[in-house]
DNA sequence: GGAGGCCTCGGAAGG
DNA sequence: CGAGGCCTCC
């Protein structure tokens, strides 16, 4: 371990480490070093002879437990592997597979996610002949989850009066039967969703003081990070679980408090330093990741906010540039002029693509942007799509292994019966629910007994039905037995789901193709490693030490609460960010634009009700500032595309609410004269040897454009890809060229294993040696 | 049971 | 405008 730890921490900093015992708040300002103090506080502990076992570190993201958990290994060495570090959820889960009997689930209980949970209420209102315009889904799943969020039981709901008053009023007087029926139903399907992992967590440590003494003995210290995005249930778990040693380190910044809209509470930091009377507070003040103009720009805005903690964020670093502001005619406009600055101040910087981050308030808005850098062939990567597992053919495969590994999840079952159709139709499924609802009893219940036909169906529906059922039993069988890898792949076989893509020579079914093969490599991976990585390079937290057989159920807990797409497997592409600034926060970026700062925009309309919501907005300006570097560039259009309407729109107030002084207006050419190079990558360009000066201004450019000597390419990752198409590579052998979609032109180094099932090492020049499946990759042959 | 047309409605998003 | 849900028609 490194014994200098200590020296790269300024005095605040170190106090915060140093201070292990009793009960302590950070309050860390943006760029001040948050993850630095928590990652060396642990470090500390461990090097003071505190076992790893001993502490937990909750984050609210897997990517965030993942660094963490890097930046300690590099501290502490391997012994960071046992730390009990993870997200809330992750952590939960993990306790609760371990104590699940004791609140009456198996322990492979599956954990639902939102859809699952909407597909479920929809069924319930449904069942119950309510109105499900009234009884949205969505409006219901957020009550109970607000309910189950401040650890209201069902029966609890029922019995306040401010919630059942709240239903009445808003004409939703069942609701707090929805929310009973809810959980009953879950419970049945031997599932938990996203909130009862922390609820039950909860019931758990309150109703058995034998499970509640054995974590409190085992966390002797308790860091917990983001705190003010916790919300009460989080907070009164934390708070149960520290009460032995009181050795509980929070760490959190009230102006970046932009989750409240889903039950982040920062009430939670004035509970804290009630529940404990000698809580020591810490302040990192000092900014390491900006200029004084941004840092001081920042500072001018939040401190608009009444409710907030007293705090000076300052920086020692250069002045820096003014902040520019543009204005855009349109939301066009506006991309091009975008495009156009990051293209200007790349050239003048010598900078990389990946120094650049274009920030918005709504996806929406990604469109322009990425129109305008299109045109001018720069790279960029959007984050916050669709994430990997919430694609239709991904869920599809992931319902069969649910409904393998736990026969009562009803909504796994509903999703595959007839997936590929295979004639169980919508009617025998209602009936199917209706009945099992009736009879108290899982769908998988009935259609498993063949002699007793409780719902009436004739003898073909019925025959459907046993041929599924024994499907899904001969998966079953090889559940302890198969690996992961060979069982999935058994699946995605015989289920007909590969051959029902496969037949589909669409692009959309050639990449959903694709991602089943995708989620297949990744399982041959967790079967070969021991650790599952998502083709988003998303890694799992727990890593799996023992290498006994590696199986599907296995997969599917280290799995259950990956979803976000990180991106540092793919770090070393040169790309622009496009993301939300919900999605940056925790990043930094070199130049930052936040653009469409309009009113009804940024702030958002519905936002304007009350000045909580406000100030959360403003909030959430002050993030997307304190992002930046040493660039940063606002701008607004006077009019854009609203929902297919043009709609007018006024600059937002927030952009004076920054101190002028720091503020230039700039004029960015937008104008298309300089169309004849729109289609050119220029990063490719930038490699040729310019003639004379350093920077080739866009003068430069024009000219040799037109002149011939520069030669349009294809981007390197283009937008657009066309289909890929792999070359038949029975006969591959080493030291052939070969081209892959994703990694490029490489060269196979070994082939090893039986015919049919090949697997290649080959090398990409950038990328490393990568394992392949033959089957599944899709490789062109070069050479 | 499934394909295609019509209607509705729209925030940000972790696990 | 465009995605997703629902209904109708085959």
């Amino acid at each position: 371990m490194k014994d200098n730890y200590l020296a790269e921490l300024n005095d605040a900093q170190q106090a915060a480490v140093l201070h292990t015992d009793g009960p302590i708040m950070i309050i860390a300002g943006a760029g001040s070093g948050k993850t630095k103090v928590l990652t060396h506080r642990i470090g500390h502990l461990l090097k003071n002879g505190v076992d790893a076992f001993n502490i937990l570190a909750l984050t609210f993201t897997n990517k965030a437990s993942k660094e963490m958990r890097g930046r300690i290994e590099k501290i502490t060495g391997s012994e960071a592997k046992n730390l009990w570090m993870g997200t809330f959820h992750a952590v939960f889960a993990k306790i609760l597979r371990i104590e699940a009997e004791k609140i009456g689930y198996p322990s492979n209980f599956t954990i639902y996610d939102t859809d699952d949970a909407k597909s479920l209420l929809k069924s319930i209102i449904n069942e119950q002949g309510l109105d499900d315009k009234l009884y949205k889904p969505d409006i219901v799943l957020n009550r109970i989850s607000t309910a189950k969020n401040n650890l209201y039981s069902w029966s609890e709901y029922q019995k306040n009066a401010e919630f059942v008053g709240d239903d009445y009023s808003s004409g939703r007087p069942k609701l707090g039967q929805l929310y009973e029926l809810y959980v009953k139903r879950c419970f049945k399907a031997s599932g938990m969703d996203f909130d009862d992992l922390l609820f039950n967590m909860w019931v758990l440590l309150s109703k058995y003081p034998d499970v509640l003494h054995k974590y409190q003995h085992k966390f002797k210290y308790i860091l917990v990070d983001e705190f003010q995005d916790t919300n009460f249930a989080q907070y009164s778990i934390v708070k149960k679980l520290a009460a032995a040693f009181e050795n509980i380190c929070v760490v959190g910044d009230d102006a970046q408090s932009i989750y409240a809209f889903r039950g982040a509470n920062i009430q939670n930091i004035l509970s804290l330093q009630r529940d404990y009377p000698d809580l020591k507070v810490f302040k990192l003040e000092q900014n390491y990741r900006s200029t004084k103009v941004i840092v001081n720009a920042a500072n001018s805005v939040i401190e608009k906010n009444k409710n907030q903690l007293k705090k000076e964020v300052w920086t020692a670093n250069d002045e820096g540039d003014k902040i520019k502001l543009m204005r855009a005619l349109s939301d066009n406009e506006e991309g091009v002029m975008v495009a156009n600055s990051i293209f200007e101040t790349k050239m003048h910087n010598q900078w990389n693509n990946k120094d650049f981050a274009i920030l918005y308030r709504t996806n929406a808005q990604s469109r322009s942007m990425e129109e305008a850098l299109r045109k001018m062939g720069i790279p960029y990567r959007i984050y916050g799509g669709l994430s990997f597992y919430k694609r239709k053919e991904i869920k599809d495969m992931l319902a069969y292994f649910r409904l393998v590994i736990n026969h009562n999840d009803e909504e796994a079952l509903k999703r595959i019966i007839n997936v590929p159709a295979r004639g169980i139709g919508k009617t025998t499924i209602e009936k199917l629910i209706v009945t099992a609802s009736e009879k108290d009893k899982s769908i998988w219940d009935l259609v498993i007994d063949p002699f007793q036909n409780p719902c009436a169906f004739n003898s073909g529906t019925h025959g459907k039905i046993n041929d599924f059922v024994t499907m899904i039993r001969s998966f079953e069988v090889k559940l302890k037995v198969d690996n992961a890898f060979d069982l999935a792949n058994t699946i995605a076989t015989s289920s007909g789901l590969l051959r029902e893509l496969y037949q589909d020579k669409t692009p959309e079914g050639l990449s959903r193709y694709e991602n089943i093969q995708e989620l297949l490599n990744g399982i041959k991976e967790f079967v070969d490693t021991g650790r599952s990585i998502t083709p988003d390079g998303d890694e799992d937290v727990n890593q799996d030490p023992d290498s006994a057989i590696r199986t599907l159920d296995r997969y599917m807990q280290d799995i259950a609460l990956l979803t976000d797409a990180d991106d540092d497997e793919e770090g070393n592409d040169d790309k622009v960010s496009l993301m939300t600034i919900h999605a940056a926060k925790g990043l930094e970026f070199p130049a930052v634009h936040v653009v469409g700062l309009e009113e009804n925009l940024f702030p958002s309309q519905m936002s304007m009700n009350s000045r909580e919501d406000l100030e959360e907005e403003r909030r959430l300006f002050y993030v997307a500032i304190t992002r930046a570097e040493k660039k940063l560039t606002i701008s607004f259009a006077n009019s854009r595309y609203k929902w297919g309407n043009l709609i007018s729109c006024e600059p937002s107030r927030f952009i004076e609410e920054i101190d002028p002084k720091f503020i230039e207006e700039t004029t960015v050419r937008s104008s298309r004269n300089n169309i004849a190079f729109e289609e050119m990558p220029f990063d490719r360009w930038e490699r040729t040897p310019s003639s004379g000066s350093a920077k080739p201004t866009m003068a430069d450019i024009q000219q040799k454009l037109n002149n011939g000597s520069l030669k349009k390419l294809s981007t390197s990752t283009p937008v657009n890809a066309p289909v890929f198409e792999g070359d038949d590579t029975a006969n591959l052998s080493a030291g052939m060229e070969v081209e892959h979609a994703k990694f490029g032109l490489g060269k196979v180094m070994l082939i090893e294993g039986n015919p049919g099932d090949l697997k290649a090492t080959v090398f990409f020049p950038g990328f490393g040696n990568k394992q392949l499946l033959l089957k599944f990759a899709k490789l062109k042959i070069v050479v």
